[in-house]
DNA sequence: GCCGGATATGGTAGCGCTATCATTTCCCGC
DNA sequence: GCGGGAAATGATAGCGCTACCATATCCGGC
């Protein structure tokens, strides 16, 4: 219970506090201190046994929930881990952020997840929202960030892990890969297998962006001429993928190839050949980008590009864990690659 | 600042702050007291337009974000809606999180998303997680809790959405229609399309389990057999999809009709199909539930019970939003129904 | 002219937990 | 037997913001 007030400085009108239990309450009813509790609950090896059994059993009968936002601004630690992704909407991040949630869950971490969308302007109010719970660590997709986002994630001194993309000059911890190397990498593959007239479908987002600029000058200085394009806006959908390869086709029919800079687009574009009755790879190859969880599912199994997702997130969750605890650090930039799965659609 | 301690309670050494800025540090620069500052973001109009300039000229110039922790402690209001869905790998639930997440940060509020799973196990411990930040609502999807979980919810004081499904008897308020009437409406509507062997693909949990139940009842009320079903585990992909109707042909090549108990599922059922050279809607009507984005591209278009996701997400924020502000409340239990969506493939 | 209400700003204690130092007891080594 | 260190528990002030009451000023109605 609050101390009594001294007669001099009587409280005008005592707040009422939320009217649910605390951890006072559960000190009284175990007959120890609020300070045993808290370490009841949060340091237990500090305790002796009896105690321990005292004040668990005061907890079970109370029903007592931690309150993590007084203990937040007392200890200065939220246990609280801000995530920034695209969109839900897109399972292109899933993985990773399973991976995430899994490995801080297993550090009592809770996530937070704010969609940014695609089109940069959203990611600064985010941030605002985002440091104002003060969390123990922040996670963002990409490197693609506003000057004064920058500078707002600086000044704040919360630890920061950029994902799903490469640059030497991170704000503090980076894991993921080069995309550029990505889209090389299936304009090489598709080279190999003969392919003359390779064309694209591309979501118009930045990191989609790179990927269509390293298959374009992959292509180029494989003797290929300007690769066809058709745009998407992301996140990108099965019927996207279906309507942009029907555009291709009308325009260039003469194309033997596609490289989607999704998997929800590729499976989008083998749907529309298969409805036209044109034979996958043998017509049209069709390569995706990520690996997805249907891949190996398609009619015929689609050869991708694969991201290890997981991967990412649990880097991304060993980084923050390391840095809270003040453990030493290993290097601060981990590039984790991109593998071509060649299955049976290229 | 904190006031100058008196000499007979001198601390015996003060604790340091987090080292950030605080809304003191803008009072000073401002000319203003604490309150005043924090009148000025939280409460403009209680402010002279003067004082309110000073106050933003003085939060630009130090880049200050207020600390929701402390404010959420001060006030008992955190911002913050948590809300709890089974998986973020399924895409069902998707429309109503969006709607959800933006008619609450239309009024201020942060979303922190928690799963579940499927399997019943994994609420309880979430609730406690969710509890303890003390959220100023709580979204559930589903209406099967836990005793012990329903109790916490009751103990915590805090209002509370069941999404997802329908029963008389919510914990607090609820939008969601009935799953067992949309398994009767997949059975009507084949019945009606001369269906003679249905059979069902669909996963094994409780709702899912709830649409079985109203379909093979439904059908047995129209002079059907018992309907043939293959269950996959939560939550479900166009791989299980796939192999969920290569079994049901295998043991009942007689069947002419499949309900999914989700339009992933559907999609999986679709590509075997099409990969075994089996017509559809000729030769296999196939139904699925949720009408997803892709429903409406798919090779034939999906015939698909549809759920307003949208509309629950929308209700859901309303219910919070009214019940935070003390505005009287209409009905607590809001059915939103769902339409089957005639398309090609049955 | 006076009084009361509204507006704008301020002071203080407290929201619930914990960092930090203090105290007590016990045990082991010298 | 004594002293020092470790373990267990406690006291207190503070983390940063705000609920609640206080004060001063201004304006309009009687």
């Amino acid at each position: 219970m609050a101390p009594a007030p001294r007669p001099s400085t009587r409280p005008k009108r005592a707040r009422r506090g939320s009217g649910g239990l605390t951890l006072g309450d559960v000190a009284r009813l175990a007959g120890v201190s609020p300070i045993t509790v808290s370490r009841a609950l949060n340091d237990p090896d500090r305790v002796s046994p009896g105690t321990l059994a005292r004040v668990q059993e005061a907890v079970a009968r109370t029903g007592y929930v931690p309150n993590r936002v007084a203990g937040g601004l007392a200890s200065n630690h939220s246990r609280l881990v801000a995530v920034i992704i695209p969109s839900l909407a897109s399972p292109m991040f899933l993985a990773t952020l399973q991976a995430l949630s899994e490995a801080l869950a297993a550090e009592g971490y809770q996530v937070m997840i704010g969609e940014s969308g695609y089109d940069g302007t959203r990611e600064d109010a985010l941030l605002d929202a985002i440091i104002g719970r003060r969390p123990d660590g922040i996670v963002l997709t990409g490197v693609m960030h506003s000057t004064e986002g920058r500078r707002r994630l600086l000044a704040a001194g919360i630890p920061v892990v950029e994902t799903w993309d490469l640059t030497p000059t991170p704000i503090d911890m980076l894991v993921g890969f080069s995309h550029e190397q990505a889209g090389a990498g299936a304009a090489r593959y598709l080279h190999q297998c003969g392919v003359r007239e390779p064309a694209m479908i591309s979501a118009d987002d930045h990191r989609a962006g790179l990927r269509r600029k390293g298959f374009a000058e992959a292509a180029k200085a494989m003797g290929r001429g300007k690769v066809p394009v058709r745009l998407v806006h992301a996140p990108t959908t099965i019927g996207e993928g279906r309507r942009a390869l029907a555009s291709l086709l009308d325009r260039h029919p003469e194309i033997d190839a596609v490289y989607c800079s999704s998997d929800v687009l590729a499976l989008g574009a083998l749907i529309e050949a298969k409805a036209r009755g044109l034979a996958v790879p043998g017509r049209v190859r069709i390569v995706g980008f990520g690996d997805l969880d249907f891949a190996a599912d398609t009619d015929p199994p689609l050869t991708t590009l694969r991201v290890d997702g997981t991967a990412i997130g649990r880097q991304a969750a060993r980084f923050l864990v390391d840095r809270i605890a003040g453990r030493p650090e290993g290097p601060r930039i981990v590039d984790l690659g991109v593998t071509l799965v060649p299955r049976a659609s290229a």
